[in-house]
RNA sequence: GGCGGUAUAGCCAAGUGGUAAGGCAGAGGUCUGCAAAACCUUUACCACCGGUUCAAAUCCGGUUACCGCCUCCA
């Protein structure tokens, strides 16, 4: 089955064709580094995670690459108010970004491009611009005409003109027509600057982006994603540097996610109603958010209460306690043949809907549900008399596989008990035997208080850490 | 003004032609010494009005409500 993805480029779902069998090259639009982020900004760092580790799991090689904006006018003004040099806070940002997103379960990109870093490439890439009648300098600044590339408008499905009435000319600027954006900017007095063919100054901020993808993935890419609100215009004028740069079509599929609002209303830096990510994660269990984010399909809005993450976790939980159940019931499976081969088989048809739900543009909503499905055959399964342990261990590595595809991970075979609890649970279950409930239930709350919950099964005692 | 999105049970959320997946919460039951876990049962006039069709949540037209982009923003 091939992979289907929703292109707002064309506005409808795609067969996936990479541009080299079993590649992809992808580039995100990652983070302006001048504060911690917020769980908008783990949204889609999370979803493309996701999307990463899917076309992974179906064989694929993906070369994933997120930028660092680290040179930008919000990064200089944080400097400034903090009396701190720019290259300091994108350097202890970026650190944050790491490893709050790591503790997300995203895997490392394959390259973190920083502008610093980037800064010839992106000077040569203007300069081409400007020699090819694209762009045009005026005291220090480099500006780049819409209306010399005659693509403008195809990723927001605008008219050029009807763009025109939103623009405008800020105090300051140079422009020739308002819809002209900067490429470089002059730098102010103080500011921290490059040398340029124009004199000392700064990137834009779409300029990055063209340079990192053309550097880093080559003219033509497969995939470009970021969140809804950079189609416009961060997106749009990414494909008019570069298509008007290369000639060549920028990139074949564009995915962007959609919002997390709080309320109801926009999460956002500049509206200040935002959650941090590291805030939230320091009272709930990252992967809980991880799975919330998920449980909605990635071009849907979210909407961020306690109360749905609550039911996120509680819905986790029960996929999780199959799992262990599962693994406790391994200890008394045994090599049973019969039915083995259709509850196998059954496993495996979990399998390929899960794959037919991430083969529809990413849905993991409905592989979820899926997940939910196997969750409950295995608990079927487990209620069996007797179990075949090839079929217990399938039921496992399943359902590890799965998870893992969204990033979520579990915790593998338990780990092992004090000497004295073990102790305790012997004792209890002495005490059991002998009808002594009170002794029994006393040793239980007790475990309880150390945080281990005792599960009377016909198989024994199950523990698991609360 | 231009472009776009959303509206499905108490809550969350899939479903884009053949009379509604899944989860959370609730209720009842089974199992259990009790508990836990699990299993079974149980809850939807798919925003509204028209149209197309043998058949629509699903397509078309219209209405309403909310939201977003067009300015930094994931």
């Amino acid at each position: 089955m091939s992979i289907k993805i929703y292109n707002t480029l064309t506005r409808q779902k795609e067969t996936f064709h990479p541009l080299e069998e079993g590649k992809v090259s992808m580039y995100v639009c990652g983070p302006t580094v001048y504060n911690y982020i917020h769980i908008g900004n783990a949204r889609p760092a999370i979803v493309f995670d996701a999307v990463r580790r899917y076309f992974e799991y179906k064989g694929y090689t993906v070369d994933y690459v997120l930028n660092f904006t680290d040179v930008d006018d919000k990064i200089i003004k944080a400097a400034h108010e903090l009396g701190e040099e720019v290259p300091d806070i994108a350097d202890r940002f970026i650190d944050a970004y790491l490893e709050d997103v790591g503790a997300l379960g995203v895997k490392k990109a394959t390259r973190n491009p920083r502008v610093m870093d980037t800064m010839d490439d992106i000077i040569a890439f203007i300069d081409a611009l400007v020699k090819k009648g694209n762009a045009y300098a005026v005291d220090g600044d480099v500006y780049f005409k819409p209306r010399s590339f005659n693509g403008y408008g195809k990723l927001s499905h605008q008219s050029i003109d009807e763009l025109r009435s939103g623009a405008r000319i800020q105090v300051g600027e140079k422009k020739d027509d308002p819809l002209d954006f900067a490429l470089w900017k002059n730098a102010k007095e103080g500011e921290i600057a490059w040398d340029s063919p124009w004199g000392k100054g700064r990137p834009g901020w779409h300029i990055e982006c063209s340079a990192m993808v053309k550097k880093y993935l080559g003219d033509t890419i497969d995939i470009h994603a970021g969140g809804q609100d950079l189609a416009f215009p961060h997106h749009e004028n990414e494909i008019a540097q570069s298509e008007a740069m290369t000639g060549k079509t920028f990139a074949n599929y564009w995915m962007h996610n959609g919002y997390i609002n709080i309320d109801n209303e926009k999460m956002s830096k500049s509206l200040g109603n935002f959650v941090l990510t590291r805030d939230l994660i320091e009272h709930h269990d990252p992967q809980v958010l991880r799975f919330f984010m998920l449980s909605v399909h990635y071009r849907n809005p979210i909407n961020f209460t306690e109360e749905l993450l609550e039911g996120a976790k509680n819905s986790l939980e029960r996929i999780k306690t199959a799992y262990y159940n599962l693994g406790y019931r391994k200890q008394s499976s045994m090599n049973l043949t019969k039915d083995t081969d259709v509850w196998l088989e059954k496993i495996d048809d979990f399998k390929k809907a899960f794959e037919e739900a991430m083969d529809d543009d990413f849905n993991t909503a409905n592989a979820i549900s899926i997940l939910f499905d196997l969750t409950k055959e295995a608990n079927l399964y487990l209620q069996a008399d007797q179990t075949a342990t090839a079929v217990i261990e399938a039921f496992q590595e399943s359902m590890l596989n799965l998870l893992g595809v969204l990033g979520i991970g579990m915790k593998d075979e338990e780990d092992l008990l004090d000497e004295d609890i073990d102790a305790l649970i012997l004792e209890r279950n002495e005490a059991r035997k002998a009808r002594d409930f009170t002794r029994a239930d006393e040793i239980r709350d007790l475990l309880k208080e150390k945080n281990i919950l005792l599960e009377d099964t016909s198989q024994g005692v199950r523990w698991k850490r609360g």
